[in-house]
DNA sequence: AGCACGCCGACT
DNA sequence: GTCGGCGTGCTC
């Protein structure tokens, strides 16, 4: 007899365990590890999506066993190797199983469906409920798709099962099955030649049809951006298209080969220069003794050689690769590369694949066809076939942070990847994060520097804005920033004001007793807007006006606090009239970034606004000054990397901007404060052990690690409550530990976007075992699961 | 006694 | 989540 071990997909962490289910000996052929099945759970035997871990002969289980009902599958989802990486996940950040999983199955998802089927017993049911059934079961349907019912029926086909005249029956489906290929056309519009005349005659159209023909002049859209403009965007180019002004493209877009660039590439080897063969020989020598490395990346060019290198001679081992890019829309001339020197072998993995894509990529992976993945974060959970490196890019990037449960940063996971899959990782950056220069202080990975370290220093000069107040000046820009500017126009070479806030204003504050106009029902600093000079609460919507006096200390000082770029661009153009400026901010279109870049690249700007966009997709050369306009806000955020986001982002931005003839600012209250002068000295060793110095001191990540509840509610006392609950449950488990001193009393931390209350309890120890063990204590007795809160759980 | 309702705990 | 058990308390 063939027993099951199951995870069931549930949302209680309390009863997200293993389950034994029976094999019935008609699914034995079929039934293994690696597939999702139906079973029968709990008193109503009612059906539920559950996902084999093991298949084992007995079990330990001394109650009544019941069978599988059917599977979902054919074939295993996971391999053997992902369910293990899984389960791990699952154990280490406290999440769910199936939580875990979604990562696994994302691109071969399946979705419920629920049928209605009727009780042909007779019961007293009111004209209503009558009514329905005859309407809805008709003689020739016994089966009721959920889908069919109105929504507005739903309450009746509620009531009926209440009464258990219908019954309800689970069934799931594959989301996008490769086998049955459906066309579909994808419309794109153009705006014809005589459209074009139309429209510069002024002849009469809507106001919508305008902007619809306006925004067609630039290229062609599909009639998903045309929604930007409306969402009946039809209904006024039909018209247009009937007159011919407009005409329709239709594509069968998704037919498209999914590598349509590995076309016409033939296989190209690596060929390295000397300094990279260097390099490449300590990687292979460390490749026998370890498990991973860090590239400390001067030489971008020198980096992708090494990882093309890398990634041939797994080929030659017949082994796969996967590199994870933290975003992958900006990387189509990389990908070039890629499918330069590996042709068919390459696949991309990101986010805009659709499910079919997804799909398709996924099967040809597992089959062991491609054999070169690049992707974003997500590219990991693929099934490879003999996985022989993973390669992270940019690993400070954000977005290798995952930001839904389980909160993984994807180090941690390639290298628990790497171990359970005998495969090697790299992780490449330019300026390492403080955790992983951590490890490689501890000797707990290696490091190969690739390129020469550049020797010049460029010229930062930090400028006290403190003093600049005290000797009467209080505008935006400090005086040297606005001479350097002066001459950077008089030149017509560009500058660049980086600036990490959007909109006017951050607040306001009165500048005799510091006082910051609150909202009153989230306490958080309430946002200034110049249209309507008024004050806007971010969470809640609460607006009032500006007070003239401060309602703290009735002084007439009430000022603005924090520029935003819509306030800088104001001001320089007050002060250096007709000065062509450019703001770049938010997430752009590549279009738009293009745009820009050519506008750059031609001279048609003096100064360049931005915030940290910059850094990513701009190219600067030839600047005349480049100045932080804005630290010290960056440096407050209140979290322990703060001081580590801001090193990052302005070293970057600095280094990226600055030739040996750029001038450097950074503007500041705080002119003491380390950080900033690590950047200003472009030494990331002098950053890291002053900050490493604070986490020690501080008790902060990597020295120690921090576990972070947060309790969520929308009601302020449920959401105080549950939190100090949950702190006492953990303090007691913790002081049988003796450790009751690792955890710290909740914290109010404030208002989410959805309107929760947040709390946060955090947990600080040396040793992670100690945490796991207590968290599966708290999870059994169904601490947490007893609260009305939501907790989630984070780990650093 | 009969029931309605809400809380609790089990779920293989 | 969802079901039944069980205790409480209200009504007849």
């Amino acid at each position: 007899m063939k027993i099951a071990e199951v995870f069931l997909n549930q949302t209680n962490k309390r009863i997200d365990h293993a389950y034994d289910y029976r094999v019935p000996v008609h699914l034995e052929s079929v039934t293994q590890e690696g597939i999702r099945v139906v079973v029968q759970f709990g008193i109503g035997n009612r059906r539920v999506e559950a996902f084999i871990t093991k298949i084992k002969e007995t079990t330990d289980y001394s109650g009544k066993i019941k069978e599988i009902i059917e599977n979902i599958d054919m074939e295993p989802v996971l391999n053997r190797e992902q369910i293990e990486l899984c389960l791990w996940m699952k154990t280490v950040y406290c999440s769910l199983f199936y939580e875990a999983l979604s990562y696994f199955t994302m691109a071969v998802q399946i979705k419920q469906e629920i049928d209605y089927y009727r009780n042909y017993e007779k019961l007293d049911l009111d004209l209503k409920q009558n009514w329905f059934i005859e309407h809805y079961f008709d003689n020739a349907n016994e089966v009721l798709p959920l889908k069919k019912v109105k929504p507005e029926d739903r309450i009746i086909l509620a009531e009926l099962i209440k009464k258990k005249a219908v019954y309800s029956k689970k069934s799931w489906k594959k989301i996008s099955d490769p086998e049955s290929r459906k066309k579909s056309i994808q419309s794109s519009y153009h705006l014809t030649a005589m459209g074009r005349e139309a429209l510069k005659q002024d002849k009469k159209f809507g106001k919508k049809q305008c902007e619809l023909m306006e925004y067609l002049l630039r290229s062609d859209m599909k009639g998903e951006d045309l929604k930007i403009i409306t969402a009946q965007y039809k209904k006024s180019l039909e018209p247009l298209i009937k007159k011919g002004y407009v005409c329709v493209n239709k594509t069968a877009s998704q037919e498209q080969p999914l590598n349509l660039s590995a076309a016409g590439y033939e296989h190209q080897s690596v060929i390295l220069t000397h300094n990279e063969q260097r390099s490449y020989n300590q990687y292979q020598a460390l490749t026998k003794q370890t498990s991973g490395v860090f590239f400390h990346v001067f030489d971008a060019v020198s980096k992708y050689r090494l990882f093309f290198k890398a990634i041939e001679d797994q080929l030659k081992a017949n082994r796969s690769s996967v590199v994870i890019f933290p975003e992958i829309n900006m990387t189509f001339q990389r990908m070039e590369m890629f499918y330069k020197y590996f042709g068919n072998k390459v696949g991309v993995f990101h986010g805009q694949l659709s499910p079919k894509q997804r799909t398709e990529l996924y099967l040809r992976i597992r089959s062991g066809e491609i054999k070169v993945i690049i992707g974003v974060r997500s590219a990991v959970f693929l099934p490879y076939v003999n996985l022989g490196l993973i390669i992270i890019d940019d690993e400070h990037d954000s977005s290798h942070n995952s930001i839904s449960m389980p909160q993984f940063h994807i180090t941690d996971i390639a290298k628990k990847a790497s171990e359970i899959m005998g495969a090697f990782y790299i992780i490449a950056d330019n300026i390492p994060r403080v955790a992983t220069w951590y490890r490689i202080e501890k000797k707990e990975l290696a490091v190969i520097q690739i390129g020469e370290e550049p020797r010049f220093r460029h010229a930062i000069e930090i400028i006290d804005m403190q003093k600049e107040m005290h000797q009467g000046n209080m505008g935006i820009l400090s005086r040297t920033l606005l001479r350097y500017l002066q001459s950077g126009i008089e030149q017509k070479r560009m500058s660049v004001l980086f600036i990490n806030n959007l909109g006017y204003a951050n607040s306001i504050l009165c500048r005799k007793c510091g006082h910051v106009e609150k909202c009153p029902h989230c306490g958080v600093s309430l946002k200034y807007l110049n249209h309507d000079h008024s004050l806007l609460c971010h969470y809640c919507g609460y607006k009032k006006a500006v007070p003239v006096l401060c309602s703290e200390c009735g002084s007439d000082k009430v000022r603005h606090m924090g520029y935003g770029i819509d306030q800088l661009e104001e001001y320089l153009k007050k002060v250096f009239s007709g000065v062509r400026i450019a703001t770049v901010q938010g997430n752009m279109k590549r279009s738009d970034i293009k745009k820009i870049n050519k506008s750059i690249a031609s001279g048609e700007f003096d100064i360049l606004i931005g915030t940290q966009v910059i850094n990513k997709h701009f190219n600067l050369s030839n600047i005349s000054v480049a100045a932080a306009v804005l630290i010290d806000r960056d440096l407050n955020q209140g979290n322990y990397q703060a001081s580590e986001n801001v090193y990052q982002m302005y070293s970057r931005f600095f280094a990226k901007a600055m030739d040996n003839k750029t001038k450097g600012v950074i503007q500041t209250n705080e002119p003491e404060n380390d950080t900033i002068y690590s950047i200003k000295n472009e030494s990331f060793l002098e950053f890291y052990r002053s900050e490493i110095h604070y986490r020690q001191l501080m008790h902060y990540p990597p020295t120690v690690k921090m576990i972070s509840l947060s309790v969520f509610h929308k009601k302020e006392s449920e959401a105080e409550n549950d939190s100090v609950r949950l702190y006492v449950s953990i303090k007691e488990e913790l002081k049988a530990f003796g450790m009751g001193q690792a955890v710290y009393k909740p914290v109010r931390i404030g208002v989410t976007r959805g309107g929760n209350i947040t709390y946060q309890i955090v947990i600080k120890t040396a040793k992670q075992s100690v945490f796991q063990n207590l968290m599966s204590k708290i999870i059994r007795l169904g601490i947490i699961e007893a609260l009305k809160s939501k907790v989630s759980i984070q780990i650093n």
